[in-house]
DNA sequence: CGATACGATAGAACAACGTTCGATACGACG
DNA sequence: CGTCGTATCGAACGTTGTTCTATCGTATCG
């Protein structure tokens, strides 16, 4: 029942894993396809092993997604703790959920399962004290500093699931970029009554090869500038 | 290939549905056990036919979530709709997004389902409309009113996804309640080391027993005073 | 009025998935 | 050499979304 540790080299016929090459390659299939490519039989095939195997390492597929998350949450924590610290809090806080955006833009699977179960991610919990601790240097009660890192984990989380959605396969084929799919989303709205629909008119251009790190940078500094001015400063 | 309308009543041995029956039980299940609940098999039982006729109304899982998400949402945009409307817009969005959250603390796999396709959910859309034309009545470029809106839809989204989780079964079968499981979780973080983590310690105590709504109205709050400042009003 | 076309239903089968079971190999230790 | 716990694997199970094919009911028409 303990758990397993890396051995050097594996036999002929069995094939030999570790917690490690597991989560590795987990992640690798998440990155190549996305949450649906992520199977137990696809899985073992890339280790070259049983299906069964996997689960000496993991209880059951929620754990297994649960590691991996983790595992690369571990790398974002990693770059987050390499930022330089300014004097401002929140600049660091707007430094540091911009880090963690990029990296749910490079792994639009994350943004789904990233900050569930924090008892089993732990480097989610570390990544949360890590921004905690910048609202500590603010002037602000307990409650507010719990709502701020709410607040921020919020936004980041909001504006990810976008990103965590599978496009619908004809850009995921490459018969049609992402672009022009939103382009022809667009023009869908271009298409409605303007008596009707005058505010999807107005913003219909700017959603039209909009860029989600601009609108994530946006609802940031949206929520930073409010957390500015309840904290005096 | 036409659209199926209602049909006053059916024969003896044959079921005969209705758009509206679909969606209606397809709803009820998702109220009742969360999403894991709404197969076709359950809701063919539950509509008395067979599972393919639900193909005949609808041509995927995915379609049937979107509809059965919209069907819904335009219960929460006739609420919205029914608000009364105030001479600040920023105050008119906060009823607005208010309303929109506590539809989805009454129905917690909203969070997970809701605002996606908004080609074929098209109540999204008019909810969408409906949260941009209050910032048209702001000081506002095109590209800040749809940062705004998007900003606005993360916080509720991103505040909501964490209500759409399944609960860890412990809860769903109520020999834990919810505040229970939590306080549990707070207990976890108050045995962490103090030194490594200062700031889950500081908070520990507003997230034990914390308060959904207040953590999202927080969230909102903070975005919504970064739109007034940005309006300059 | 019988034939026909189409709207609508349904059972059975299929492929894929997560998961479990039982058997079996490997290495360390007595 | 035998034994025990670690680690692996093929096969099977139950459930899921989906498709196939056949059928029923009803309105329409010659």
């Amino acid at each position: 029942m303990t758990r397993p540790q890396n051995r050097s080299s594996g036999g002929r016929r069995r094939a030999s894993h570790s917690m490690e090459s597991v989560l590795t390659e987990a992640v690798a299939l998440l990155d190549e396809a996305g949450a649906p490519a992520l199977t137990f039989r696809a899985l073992a095939q890339r280790l070259g092993g049983g299906v069964a195997s996997i689960y000496w390492y993991v209880a059951s597929k929620e754990e297994l997604l649960d590691r991996a998350t983790d595992h690369v949450v571990g790398a974002v924590l990693t770059d987050i703790e390499a930022l330089p610290s300014s004097d401002d809090p929140i600049d660091d806080l707007r430094a540091m959920a911009v880090t963690l955006f990029d990296a749910i833009v490079r792994r639009p699977w994350l943004g789904t399962y990233f900050m569930r179960n924090t008892d089993i991610q732990g480097n989610a919990l570390r990544l949360y004290e890590k921004l905690g601790r910048q609202t500590l240097r603010l002037d602000l009660s307990a409650r507010q500093r719990f709502h701020a890192v709410s607040a921020i984990t919020g936004v980041v989380i909001g504006s990810a699931v976008d990103l965590g959605q599978e496009p619908p396969e004809e850009v995921l084929d490459g018969t049609v970029t992402h672009d022009e799919f939103l382009s022809r989303f667009a023009q869908t709205w271009r298409e409605l009554d303007p008596e009707e629909f005058p505010f999807v008119h107005e913003i219909v251009d700017e959603f039209d090869g909009h860029d989600d790190v601009d609108q994530f940078r946006s609802a940031l500094d949206l929520t930073l500038a409010g957390l500015r001015l309840q904290a005096g400063a």
